[in-house]
Formats: structure tokens, sequence, C-alpha cells
DNA sequence: AGCCGCTTCCCATCATGTGGGAACGAGCGT
DNA sequence: ACGCTCGTTCCCACATGATGGGAAGCGGCT
């Protein structure tokens, strides 16, 4: 009842709190990090962070290198991993994907939110950069993942400081605010050189029945490719391949059906 | 007081222990599973089951279905596990397995060992069985996991009563480690209709610098295709996509660099 | 209505995780 | 070789944080 938006761990975990913490911490850093390591990472005494690892290594979420003792990512991780994986149907979109990044020339690039993220889970390039970690506040798929957000998704508030990536990169909360209105009003995001220089991004929200961004979808070129006379030929190209992604990644009971 | 299901957690860790089971417990059931489902299926206070659902919320590794209130894997769950994916580089192994598949026209699947079961990661096929358990004692995906299997691993005592899932299946401990004795020594593993009728699967190693099988790789078909006259040149293809996946899913530190 | 099963919160209890410290081993610069 | 430092790992008394019974509040059944 209370509170809609649940802060930071008020009840009930600390010990799991700092475990799963001790998994995040894997995703920056190099892919192997020491005990001590994690300690200073998480600022944790030595021992504590030596025991979370040590649980972590015997349910298989961590596992140890031989030679140096130090940790990384165990097949747990990457067994549960693969299941939410298809679970979500996101091995669906890849071929989706590769379609409209085909047809447009340019890259496309599927995104969820986890936490202050948004991330890169599937791509319809022969690399694609999955795995990826965006700033919600400077890329089009964050803008799109804050516009449409879920209601337990922190709003605006709780993000961190907007850190300036580009001259171009919002910093205001007020202005992102507004452009967050813009983005709604206008049903896609842009991103023009706000992340980096040269590079400009349109993104268009994959929406669930309630009416909030489960995917954001990104088209990514050169500004010399996507022009504003181009604008809305690509955005036709993305929408599409939005619904089509509502189809294959939502359940049925999940999915809007007007029109 | 010794928990009723975990015969581990020697040492500092319950809570932990039981968060991360609750992530296990999305394996076989149903994707959607509510907080007492999570009670019931680990035998807890349902206070318990939904604190640590709560906590699992909140760090993104659960999401709630707005209208059930039922828990499924979140995103960060979603977003390490490509990250481990990734790191271990197993999208590496897919076209692999997929020239594999097409040259012998069997089923070419990989699978790592977590916990007391062999899951399979990357497929040669269209829809490959990614994220499937297999038992280890009766697949030969989990024999040659068990054959050459890490010193972490838990060795064959510690494993689950070995179940029958066909008058084939080896249920004695006894005839079980002979078995694996045989493995051993033709350094390749056999499953002749143990886990169903009416399939014949090799599998063989790929092995790491110290000698432990880091992934088992398969080739699945009926007994018809995988005659005992052609087993060998069966036994040949998978051995060289073996040593091929060597290269590319160790990190040059950890391969074996014999021959 | 009446019943049942679920989610969610509160709170006294004490089992659990906590973190300082010490023992041990490995690598390194002098 | 040496002593130094930084790493992992284990132990143990303490009090902090997790535990689970209980009750309140919903919503859907028959």
């Amino acid at each position: 009842m209370t509170a809609p938006t649940a802060p930071r761990t008020p009840g009930g975990a600390q010990a799991v709190q700092r475990a799963l913490d001790v998994l995040h911490c894997f995703h920056d850093n190099g892919p192997d990090l020491s005990a001590s390591d994690l300690a200073r990472r998480l600022t944790l005494p030595v021992s504590t962070a030596h025991r979370l690892a040590r649980t972590l290594l015997g349910a298989g979420f961590l596992e140890q290198d031989f030679r140096t003792a130090r940790y990384r990512l165990g097949p747990a991780v990457t067994e549960l991993g693969r299941l939410s994986y298809h679970q979500r149907g996101l091995h669906l979109a890849a071929p989706e994907l590769a379609d409209l990044a085909e047809r447009t020339g340019a890259t496309a690039d599927l995104a969820l939110r986890s936490g202050p993220h948004a991330v890169i889970v599937a791509g319809g390039s022969v690399t694609p950069k999955v795995g990826l970690r965006r700033p919600l506040h400077s890329t089009a798929l964050g803008k799109v993942l804050l516009a449409w957000g879920r209601p337990g998704g922190s709003d605006l508030d709780s993000l961190p400081p907007l850190r300036a990536f580009t001259d171009r990169t919002i910093v205001e909360p007020a202005a992102l605010a507004a452009e967050l209105e813009r983005v709604r009003s206008e049903a896609y995001a842009l991103n023009d050189g706000e992340s980096a220089h040269g590079v400009r991004t349109l993104a268009v929200p994959v929406l669930d029945r309630a009416g909030h961004a489960r995917f954001a979808l990104a088209v990514r070129a050169t500004p010399e490719l996507i022009t504003d006379g181009r604008t809305e030929w690509f955005l036709d190209r993305a929408r599409t391949c939005a619904r089509a992604l509502e189809v294959l990644l939502l359940p049925p009971g999940e999915r809007r059906q007007d029109q």
C-alpha cells in the first residue's frame, strides 16, 4: 500500500542484496575478479566478500579459476540467463532485427531496462553489441524506456546524476522531463549526438497492454544516412518492426490489441 | 538445525543460498510463480519466501506481473546471462555446431555442467534445445562431463539417486563408475537408448589445459543413422569440431597445447 | 454470504551473518 | 635468499539482521 516506489532495501535483506551486488560487479570490470577486488568495489570487509563469493561459488553462480583463485560468472548464471532469454522469446527477435537492419542500412538494437541502465539484449548486425549497458538519459533507447516507464521503475528523480558525454547531452532534470514529454507526444525518441558525436539514433517502444515499454527498438546510423527528410521513412520501418516484436515477444495476454 | 532441502551450506550463508534456490525454481516450473508457489517448492514459510522474492525483485533478478503479482526471472538475469554467455565465447560456438550438424545429418549440442545437470547452452539445429537440463548419469553429455569432471565437481557419490528412464539406464553407482572408466579409455561416451528409446548419442569432451571437460559436445540421431560401422566416422567429425571449439571457447592460457 | 488462497506487513525472538583478526602461501623488488 | 606486501582462507564472540508466526486486506470461487 504505502509507497508505490520502493527506494532501497528497506525491508528484509542484506546478505542477499550484497550477494547480488557481487554478481553485478562482473559487468564493468574485467571478467575475473579476486575476492578482495570484490571487497574493494563494494566497500565490504574482505571476510564478508569472501564468504559471499564462496556461497555463490557453491551454488554455481560463480566459478573460480584454478590457478589464480579469482572468480568469474558461473554456469548457473549462463543457465538461468539462457532460460530467461528464451522465456522472453528474445531468440525470436534476432531475425526481425537483422531484417530491419538490412532494409534500412542502419544497425538495429533491442534493449530492455535493467535498473539504471538500458541493456542491449539483441541486435541485427553480425556482431551485435549485446550486453552493452547504455545510460538512460543520453540515448534514444533510454529515453524510450523512461518515457513509457513501468510504474515500478524509478521515476526520473531516483536516477543517478545525469552525466554529460557530449555538449549536447541533456543534464538538467527539467530539460529531460520536457524531452520525455516530447518523446511521448511524438511517439519516438531521437538521440542526435548526445552520447557520442556523429551518431544519430531513432528509437521506438515495444509496448505492452498496459502501455508500458517492455523493450526499446533503436535504429542507429550517421546523420548523413538518417537525414531529417528521411526520418519518417526510418520511423515507419522501425514501428513496423516494433509491432512485429510485440507479437513475438509478448505473451498473448499481455499484448495490446487495439487496431 | 540442518536445512531440509539443502545438503550443503556448511559455511556462512543461508539467506543467500535460499535466494539462489528461488532463482533455480524457475527452471522446471512454468515461467510464472507466485510467492506461495515458491514457498511450497522450497518448503519455506510463505513469509520468508515472500521476503526473498521482494529482495530479488528490488535487485532486478525477478520481475512481477502487474496483474497476477506472480514472479518471473527479471532483466538482471537476462543481462548477466548475456554477459557470461559472451564472456565464455558461446556465441562463437553456434556456427561450428551448425556446420557439424549439417555435415553429419545429426543434431549437435554443446553442454556444460551446472550442479547435478548437464545444461545445453548452444545447438546446431534451427531450434536448438538450449537451456534444457539433462541428467548426468543417463546421457552421453553427462557421462562426458562426469568422466572428465573438474575436481570441485562432486565425484559421483554426491549425485542424486540414479533414476531409470528406460530399461537400459544405468542405475547402479558401481556400473556407472565402470562406464565412466570405459568412457575415459575410449575417449567418448555413448548413450544408446538410456534416456529415451530410439535415440543414440555420441559425446566427446572439450578439454582444458588441466585435462578437465569444460564442455561436452554431442551428436544425436537415430540408431539407423549412427550405426556401429559409422561410429568412428561420426566420432572423427565430432572430435574435429571439439578441437575447434577448444580454440574458440577457451582463453589462450587455458588451452592445452599438446600436438 | 461464506469460504478459500493469496499477498503483504508487523514484530518479538534468536539463529545468522558479520567482520576483526590470525595463519598461511605466493610473488616481488632489493 | 631474504623480508616485505598482498592475496586467500578459516575461526569465533558479538549483535545485527534474517526468521517465521500471525493478522489484515483483497479477489475469486462455489
